[in-house]
DNA sequence: TATTGACTAATTGTCAGACAATAAATATAG
DNA sequence: CTATATTTATTGTCTGACAATTAGTCAATA
């Protein structure tokens, strides 16, 4: 070697298990690989985890805190389900933080962090027209980090992705309908448009504007698949 | 020197232990029994609460979900510090919500919820008159209680609620001056002549002034703590 | 004196195993 | 076929263990 680096990566076995089972667990919840009220047996899961309870029930204490999780008392976790009124509530909230957020970067951020925002809304566009379920998640994700990691304030960033999070608990159950997702582009475009202008009043109304849709559209279906039963 | 030993209450036997810890070692935070950056040393914590380490650190895997304590990797978990950068995050976080429930408290609440305020209003104007700290903190607290419960959205409700416990780690190192009461109660006392005429629009501005001034007489005292150094 | 280094003690992270209490599943009686 | 009794599975909690890391002690030396 050249020269020792000067700080070793801080990563990897310097992270403790349990916060490495609740990434793990996450993942998993909003992947879909876990879906909403599935039961989580802890004997099951610590062997295929391969830990030790103890170490099981931490991290799902975690979860639990943000509401991935919840425990039903003697009978043990499953993962957390949203009940329609919920869901409005999220919302709520998702339009209060993301519309702070989106006003915030417009203000706050580097031309560079405006770049690299146009970069992904034409990666998400891409996908949208490609059709790939996946990759439109990816991007989306991606455009969410970009934006909240700009929006200058911690709080917020953490707390909106802990609701972008939760929100993913609704596509589990396919509640996020693909047919929006040209008109969803559409106004993620514009939402662009406005934050390259520097208009942080008007990033803050489309963005609004744009959730008050999105929720519309969520609550939706969520009634439309509560009458198939 | 040990205080007194707190004991976890035997109330309420089917809820899990694990909880009953949690909200012990939250109000003994949030009262300032423990303080800021004090060492959480799992084994004394143990004994004084009477309890095994499992349970123990299971509670303090919620707790720092909720950003009450940090825990520093084989060193153990302390309560959390807030920094200045972390408390402007936290106020402008906080007048977003709280104006948003003052708003909607004002639109939503039945006319007993309105009078249940009023109620709160009251005592805490006299607690304010008496001058006796706790009598303010327990009035204010009743006072958020009554409020955010008829602002018709549980998420905010608890968010907000968590954002309030974690300003109580600012009193703790006695950041926020009683010199600013009366006024403080003066805009409380506005918020609640535009909530009881019902005028929500005027609510959310009266809300979110009365933060900004809390805002910043927070840091102010934060920035002359830090001088003292 | 101050720095280095080695030794010791204390604390955390993780594991394994135990057991009572509770819920789920099953069998048995009416 | 319903209702009760019995078995079984699972959780909630406790105890004890051990390696890895950190903090504290203290002597040796430059």
């Amino acid at each position: 070697m050249q020269k020792a680096p000067f700080q070793v990566s801080p990563l990897a076995k310097h992270v403790s298990l349990r916060e490495r089972v609740c990434v793990h667990l996450r993942d998993a919840i909003t992947s879909g690989l876990l879906r909403p009220g599935e039961k989580l047996k802890e004997r099951e899961l610590c062997e295929r985890l391969a830990i030790s309870r103890s170490s099981l029930r931490e991290a799902l204490s975690s979860l639990e805190a943000e509401h991935l999780i919840i425990n039903i008392p003697n009978k043990g976790p499953e993962v957390a389900r949203l009940s329609l009124r919920e869901a409005k509530d999220l919302y709520a909230m998702r339009r209060l933080l993301e519309s702070f957020a989106a006003r915030a970067f417009t203000e706050l951020a580097t031309d560079e962090q405006v770049q690299a925002l146009e970069a992904t809304t034409q990666k998400l566009a891409a996908a949208a027209l490609s059709g790939v379920g996946a990759d439109v998640i990816g991007a989306k994700t991606e455009f969410y980090s970009v934006l909240l990691s700009g929006c200058g304030n911690s709080l917020v960033q953490e707390t909106l992705g802990g609701l972008l999070t939760r929100v993913s608990l609704l596509r589990a159950t396919s509640l996020l309908n693909p047919q929006r997702l040209p008109k969803s582009m559409k106004e993620i475009q514009a939402l662009m448009v406005a934050i390259k202008s520097r208009d942080a009043a008007s990033a803050e109304r489309v963005s609004k504007r744009h959730l008050l849709n999105a929720e519309r559209a969520a609550i939706e279906a969520f009634e439309k698949q509560l009458t198939i039963f």
